[in-house]
DNA sequence: TATTGTGTTTTTGTCTGTCAAGATGAGAAC
DNA sequence: GTTCTCATCTTGACAGACAAAAACACAATA
């Protein structure tokens, strides 16, 4: 276990770095990612840059039309109305089952510890560690399919979330608090508490994360370039 | 809306058509679908039937490993689990908010209808109005994300359902049964047991047909060519 | 006999280069 | 100022080619 092979495909390499140059938001929905540049920039041919863009275009983190170049995603309230509530019909669920036989994962807690250990530093910083918290609940039931979906949608509210600069709005405590009232309904077996306090945990988010997408300058109304040299 | 224009890509084309003729059943994993002869009987280049092929995979339906060439995927019992537990996730927890308003959808009532309607004919029939009935159900939400995570589940389990020949197993009346109590009890407002029901439900379609894929000499514990010419 | 090693064949991964089709934008004509 | 046409950009798809990796068959050896 000391020396893990790394035998990627070059398109899969291509693909994993331009995924997290995205979530990371060095890439926006401003800059178009055309084919020819992104195989300069990688120094490989076209057709193994036009791979690594449709896959990411089939995860759903790029949009493209017919031959029009590729952009990254631009997810409106409404997308994350769907996002969200696509969320919570998953997890919820999952607590449900959770709760059947009281078990609380060990690395939800440990990531809801972290969250308290990074109470002080940045906004951002309490976004992995509360992704974590979310993804071990998941995790939990051992379902591959589930947690593939669930990493999907996080990985869009991701997405959302590079893109509101201000991160100001996330309320460090309260979410570690109900976090940690979460683990305990849990592990009193009540799985109804649990999926209805998860429900408000996650319309909290989602209205925050909407309010600050939608509040500027509309969501997905795209203003029409001509538009904006008057 | 007379004249739909087929504006679809050749490869989504070529990606189409597999996907149907592996999902009736012409395509099996005792096939291998290389890439030299797809494109010989497309009559296209080898990279647009590579592409077609990589859709497919990236949607499930095919497995290839590096340098190898692709089969249709071999689904065990252990994955029928998983995929019948994620739909039971989703599905219940949709029951549950439909109940919620009392929302019982026409097609689904429709579905429901047309399964009683071809009871005498072909076992194959039923399959077809019983995945309408519950996407029908899904749809009934009007989320994108959701309606996709569940079409991806239902294309999986009819993968299954083409292994076994013998779809005897299938209880038409009781399956039109449970249908009608399950919008009874929506329409009741009771999404608990409703999801309760559904729960059942599932787990006794889950149970046949995994029998049904485990019974018949082992899962996935592909023989070695070697011992097949003693 | 069983096992190991080698060489060949098949298949995929990737590159180079090319042409056609569609979309975008600029400029001319009215 | 509006509309039409055209040039340009970008993608869709093709052909051909080479390298790498896996699988298979076969021979050599303990």
């Amino acid at each position: 276990m000391t020396a893990r092979v790394t035998a990627t495909s070059i398109v899969d390499a291509i693909a994993n770095d331009l995924r997290t140059r995205i979530l990371e938001g060095e890439l926006t929905s401003a800059t178009a990612l055309t084919e020819t540049d992104m195989a300069a920039s990688y120094d490989v041919a076209r057709p193994t840059a036009k791979a690594a863009i449709e896959k990411l275009v089939a995860e759903g983190l790029l949009v493209r039309g017919a031959h029009k170049s590729a952009r990254v995603a631009e997810l409106g309230p409404d997308s994350v109305r769907d996002i969200y509530q696509a969320r919570a019909y998953l997890e919820s669920e999952v607590l449900r089952r959770l709760a059947l036989t009281c078990t609380v994962p060990e690395e939800a807690v440990q990531a809801n510890l972290d969250i308290a250990a990074v109470a002080g530093g940045s906004a951002l910083d309490v976004v992995e560690p509360d992704m974590r918290f979310h993804t071990s609940l998941i995790d939990a039931v051992g379902n591959e399919r589930i947690s593939r979906m669930y990493r999907s949608l996080v990985s869009e509210v991701r997405l959302c979330m590079v893109r509101v600069q201000s991160l100001n709005l996330l309320d460090t405590a309260l979410i570690q608090a109900e976090h940690q009232r979460l683990l305990e309904l849990i592990g009193e077996g009540d799985g109804a508490a649990a999926a209805e306090l998860l429900d408000e945990h996650l319309a909290r988010a989602r209205e925050r994360l909407a309010a600050a997408i939608g509040g500027e300058a509309g969501p997905e109304a795209h203003l029409p370039s001509s538009l904006h040299r008057v």
